[in-house]
DNA sequence: AAAACAATTGAACACTTGTTCAATCGTTCA
DNA sequence: TGAACGATTGAACAAGTGTTCAATTGTTTT
């Protein structure tokens, strides 16, 4: 194990260098991290989660989503707009309705699995 | 489509009353909702995302992810206490060191299929 | 037993985020 | 064209969250 030289933020007195230098060589870029932290936030609210189970097994329009989940329309459009935004939901235009589905399966997967690990 | 019955919270005039009653019954329960929800919340932060890429390959010690990150040891130590708390990492004792690692492959899994999703 | 040190914890702070309320947009239908 | 209505938006407020700082715990080593 190799034994300290410098520690820049961490007061600590041994750090394993080699160790750190290998991980660091290993860590994705930053834009990535930042792009998968957001992804998941917005996965990370039991509103939008219940949205997009709500549109899951077939496309809804906001109203209908409001009354099903007991929220405002305003509310649902605004969680709405940010799963658009993430490409987790799509819509099509019906008279004055607009009818959102969500966008493709990987969504879907990654919900499932997570289920898997909380279940464990 | 059924014509509007009522309308409890959500003031629309014309609620599909078929397609809310169906889906209101594959709704899973409001637990799993919670639960789901809450462990996104736990990847939806970048810091957090860091770490877990930290100790992917290696298990490592707070001082080093703190170098590695340049993170004081307390914030990752705080970090590191939420991602206990959701069995994402799991740690062993050595000596005056905690090491820690990834719990299981869910997560990697999980990630995995996020940048998939991203890199679209 | 005491010093050294990695790690943890709690309180406080700034920052972010979800909902509400009111106003507005856009489409349909009389 | 104008009334009706589903949907969207912006501002504001309350609640939740991440980091810092200081103090503390627990293990090792002399």
């Amino acid at each position: 194990m190799a034994k300290s030289i410098n520690a820049p933020i961490c007061e600590c007195e041994e750090i394993h260098r080699d160790i750190v230098n290998t991980a660091k060589e290993e860590m994705p870029d930053m834009e990535t991290l930042y792009d998968l932290a957001d992804f998941f936030k917005i996965l990370g609210d039991s509103t939008r989660m219940s949205i997009l189970f709500a549109i899951d097994k077939r496309p809804m329009c906001v109203c209908d989503i409001a009354d099903l989940l007991g929220m405002t329309r305003s509310a649902v459009s605004h969680q709405i707009k940010t799963l658009r935004q993430a490409s987790l939901v799509t819509y099509r235009k019906s008279g004055k309705n607009v009818i959102y589905r969500l966008a493709d399966d990987h969504v879907r997967d990654i919900i499932e699995t997570a289920l898997l690990h909380i279940r464990e």
